[in-house]
This record gives C-alpha cells, structure tokens and sequence, in this order.
DNA sequence: TTTAAAAACTTAACACTGTTAATTAAATTT
DNA sequence: AAATTTAATTAACAGTGTTAAGTTTTTAAA
C-alpha cells in the first residue's frame, strides 16, 4: 500500500500548507481579518476546498492555536534550570506577560477567542497543549508549598490565582483597557511591577 | 424655539428606544448574534435608518457598555457601609465576579471586546463610566494602605494586580478556559477561593 | 394656502462573511 | 479504454456592516 500512504501523505502536505499560510495572514493582518476566502487565495486553492481538509474554520484557527502553544513553550524551555520554584514562577509569569505582549494575535486565540474551543468540542478532542501548560503551573506551585516558601494552600486555587492575574493583565492590556488605570507608556512596566508584587507578596516570610 | 427642543426630545427618544431594543437583544441572543439588521427590524425601522442616529455598529454597542457600567455600579452601592477596606476590597471582588458570571454578555461588551473602545476613540470621548469604577477601586487600595492593613506599595500596582485577577478569572470562565484547570462544576467556587487567596495573602499580617 | 426647503426615512447596492450542493476535472482501478 | 473513485471548482444561500441615491414627510416662507 505504498500508493495510499503517499496519498496520504499529499493530503497532510496541504493541510499544511494550508495552516501555514493561515497563521502568517493573521500574524500579518490580526485575527479579526483571517477569513475562509483570504486563505484560499493564499493556497491558491478555491475557498470551498479547504472544506475538504478542514471541517469549518473554527478546526483551522484550532490548529493555528496550537501552534502558538508550542511557541510559547518554546519560550519556557530555559525555566528547568531555575531551582527556586518561586523564581522559577516569576519567570514564568514573565514569559507570560512577554509571550502575551509580543504576540497578541496568537495570544488573542489561545486564549480569548471562543473559535477554538468550540472546535475542541466539535472535534470531541482534549486541549492538549494547554493542558500541558496548565500542569507545568500546577507542578511549580505545588513544589513551592512542598518546599515551603509558600503559603500552605490548595494548588489549584493558588494556580488560578496566578493563572488568573497574568491572563487578565495580558488581555486587559491587549483590548486597550489598562492604558485607563495608567498612562499608555507605562503600562508594560507597571503590568511586571503587578507580577512582581504578587510573587512578593505570596512569598511565605 | 419650543419646536426645536420638542424635536431634539423626539430624536432622543429614538435613540433610547434602539439602545433598548439593542440591548434586550444581545442579552437574550449574545452578543455575537447581535446585528444591525436584527436591531432594526425590533424597532421597526430601515436598518439604514439607524446610521442617523448613530455613527456606526460600534456606537451602538458602546452605549450598550456604558449601560452594562451603571448596572454594575448599582451592585456596589452597599459597599459604601462596610468600614474596614480590606473587607471593602474583598466585597467588590466578589461583586465582579458575580456580575461577570451572571452577565456573561454585558462583561464581555465592557471589558472583552474591542468595539466599545474603537468607538470611544472614534468619538473622542473619555471612558467615564469604567474611569468611575477604576476610581473606586484605587480610592479602597489607598485608604487600605493608608489604615496600615495592607502592605505599602504603589497604588496603581497594587490596583493593576487585583483587577488583573478578577477580569482574569471572569475572562477566562466565561471563555471556557477555567474548566480546563478544574472541573466545571467547580470553576465557580474555585473562583471566590483565589480571590479570598488573593486578600487573605495581601493582608498585612 | 400654496410653494420651497429641510428633515426623516427607505430602497438598492457594494463588498464582504462562512458554508453547502451540484458539477466538472483529474487520478486511479478494473 | 472504460468505469470508478478522488479532488477541486462554480454557483448559490443567507447573512454581515455600510454608503449613495431616491422618496416621503414635515416644517418654514411666500
């Protein structure tokens, strides 16, 4: 079956390609003016074929989300090294907040847009990347309590919390709403001074 | 000029009258599926017709916001009665995370969206009625520290971090992100639990 | 009261959007 | 070479925000 195998392999070289080009059009022009037709002439394939690969366009912006997680891992590989979980959580807050600040398109699908959890259920799939991240938090924060330079508490509530805090920074400031709690020009800074104030402040005396 | 007032009264009867209309709308449909056609045909007009009373779609959908402000405003009317800031700070936490949870549609307008701030720019307005509610909020981080039960630091970071977390817990429920880090049925307790974390962890010991 | 001007409203149209059904073209198998 | 399967396309539906041009209604002036 060497034939079906190629075919095979034909067909995911252009969902490929497809996502490919998806991603640097909304990289290149925002989320918001990604449409179906857009893509398709990018392609150059005919809107409606890429209905053939894909299930709708929710599927489409789906897998763009996930590979925006994996460039946001990317950006933590270097957190292993840091043995203090404490630190080790700030810089992941960090990461965090520039991941968020340096790729507001990418971040704006991962986590604000429905888009791609409506395609999670249809595809009756698991948020895999996310859930990755999701665990490497849980992980620090319980190895921070069991290390004892944080408050005894439950890991989920505390991850929240941080979890919580960074996203609603990032996606206040990403929407134009923190440059109305201060000046546009310091809300970068002032957003690292929260996260700093947090960790501080959690950290067990 | 009794004619001229009677017709600018009559004018900003039609106004209110799509306002309304609108906004019944997009809290019983979503916003999402909120249109300008679906607007008009409420009120009986010429989807055209609007555009004389209104800039545009955005227009429409930032007093919408204002409207969903005054709703919110009227939740933390009680506040004023509870003394001690720290309590004050929690209360008002725990009224954002109600009015978010039960408002999923109005939150999303104010504080999700970008439309309202397309329009606030394009009218070149200021954002009152969110100033109003940020004010509050630094107005009870100030008298906090100032009663010494909250650790010195900068006012709008300390502002910054607290909102950032609720808008965050809210966003990310309403956006089905939180059931990825426990389970539904519990995101919503989860919540109140980071947000007591939060006050209980900031209060100055 | 009739006529001219102004205001209010509507119809038609443009340029888009996601998506489906029917159809044609290409590749593969018989 | 013919039949079948796969791949891609065209045409169309139902919807979106918005603008320009035309119509009706109301007001003001002659």
């Amino acid at each position: 079956m060497g034939i079906v195998a190629r075919k095979e392999k034909q067909k995911q070289e252009v969902r490929s390609l497809i996502l490919e080009e998806s991603m640097k059009l909304f990289v290149e022009e925002g989320f918001s003016k990604v449409s179906v037709r857009k893509i398709a002439e990018r392609v150059q394939y005919s809107p409606t074929t890429l209905y053939l690969y894909f299930k709708d366009k929710n599927e489409i912006l789906f897998y763009c989300c996930e590979s925006g997680f994996k460039k946001m891992l990317e950006h933590n590989i270097a957190l292993g090294l840091i043995s203090n979980p404490i630190e080790r959580l700030h810089q992941m807050g960090v990461n965090y907040l520039n991941f968020g600040l340096e790729n507001p398109e990418y971040y704006d699908l991962m986590f604000i847009q429905e888009a791609p959890m409506s395609a999670l259920i249809d595809m009756g799939a698991g948020w895999s990347s996310g859930d990755q991240a999701l665990e490497a938090l849980k992980m620090i924060v319980q190895d921070a309590m069991d290390k004892g330079v944080l408050v005894p508490a439950k890991v989920e509530t505390v991850a929240m919390a941080v979890w919580g805090m960074v996203h609603g920074l990032v996606s206040l400031a990403i929407r134009q709403r923190l440059d109305k709690l201060v000046p546009a020009e310091d809300v970068e800074k002032t957003m690292h001074e929260s996260l700093d104030w947090l960790l501080k402040t959690m950290k067990k005396a």
